[in-house]
DNA sequence: CGGTATATGTAACCAGTGATTACTTTCGGA
DNA sequence: TCCGAAAGTAATCACTGGTTACATATACCG
């Protein structure tokens, strides 16, 4: 039988999937403030119990589209520095760590509410640690190509944590009065100039 | 009947400032997740439409509890660092520096909801702004007393917002798995080393 | 004083929500 | 073919955000 198609009869298939997509798209839209179960079991043509077969929790859900999150920013990561190339010199070395950063920096202005679900009380779950390359990967990566043209000393610990806060802080920071009018986007080059002077060779 | 004293005959008084108080504590207390207005008007006593005369909206209580945490930050600068003292000498400025930064980062770290809503959707409003310094305004006043005694170069907005973003990346990413088991707070000096060398004057 | 406007609070109400429960349908394998 | 687990439904509960109509107290002003 299975008719190969399973279609969907009254089920919806695979539930799961389609709520933590959809909840997905209402962060990216800036609806995440007023989503809730039963709207989006409702736009899904589903009972609202039957969202509660898949996530025991609201909160469960909003765990989920953070991991996604995490996801789509590795994705825009190896768009712009695939991880398995390397720099070809000094000058491309720097190009590729500001690239990181302008993609960091850019995610988190167009994606804000998927952002904070990433970094707020749901984000970073200790739980599952991703196979995929993280941000700190990408990180360490390109930090490792710059200190290996001497444009920076060999990274340490405290070094990559260091990178990561002032691109980080100047993400969550863009919106502030601070920085005045003017778009983070043209700030980001002199912004990651200091940074790697931070770590630059003694001379 | 009346009896001279307004006392709290049926009215409480102050309700708005009391709401505000109410919430503050809770968001200290981390359980603002489940704050109701109908649950503060509860705990204080009155009716939860009395809570909607002073407060238009949820959002708008929240917003003014955000500004509050604004406060409660510039105090413990103050505590820290008092905005008209000066530093005595290089060493000493380097260490308010540092004393600075470790005030923001431990704000963070002890009052982390009040933290989230203080720079998420809510916090810094365009609206009012404080007569009070703001963060940013000692942070300038640290970078100024630290280019006087020749350990950075004399300040420009964007070595302020470089710093800014530092300090306030690395709160954010405080408990990210990627600084490891060790509390921050051991981490904190050798950031803002980092920092300063990134301002150093070139030698 | 006394009277009135206004700030403050109450009571009742509505739609919508998170979450649970008991019951039904569908699917896939023995 | 039958049966058990998976997936969904329907009904329900306590509670929430927010509004409205009404009551009460306060302060002001002649």
């Amino acid at each position: 039988m299975v008719q190969t198609k399973p279609r969907d009869a009254h089920h919806h298939g695979n539930l799961k999937e389609a709520l933590v997509d959809y909840t997905l798209n209402a962060a990216t839209d800036g609806e995440l403030a007023d989503l809730s179960v039963r709207k989006a079991a409702r736009d899904l043509g589903v009972s609202p119990g039957a969202a509660y077969r898949h996530f025991p929790d609201k909160s469960a859900l909003l765990r989920s589209v953070a991991e996604r999150g995490f996801d789509a920013l590795a994705a825009a990561f190896e768009h712009t520095v695939p991880f398995d190339s390397v720099a070809m010199d000094a000058a491309d070395a720097r190009k590729r760590f500001t690239a990181l950063a302008m993609t960091y920096v850019t995610f988190a202005n167009a994606r804000t509410e998927l952002w904070r679900l990433m970094f707020g009380p749901f984000g970073m779950a200790p739980g599952t640690v991703s196979d995929r390359p993280s941000t700190y990967d990408w990180l360490g990566k390109c930090l490792t190509e710059l200190a290996h043209s001497d444009v920076i000393v060999p990274p340490k610990p405290d070094h990559q944590f260091f990178a990561w806060s002032a691109i980080h802080g100047m993400s969550d920071l863009q919106d502030s009065p601070a920085l005045g009018e003017k778009p983070i986007a043209s700030s980001v080059e002199r912004q990651c100039a200091l940074i790697l002077s931070a770590l630059a060779p003694h001379r």
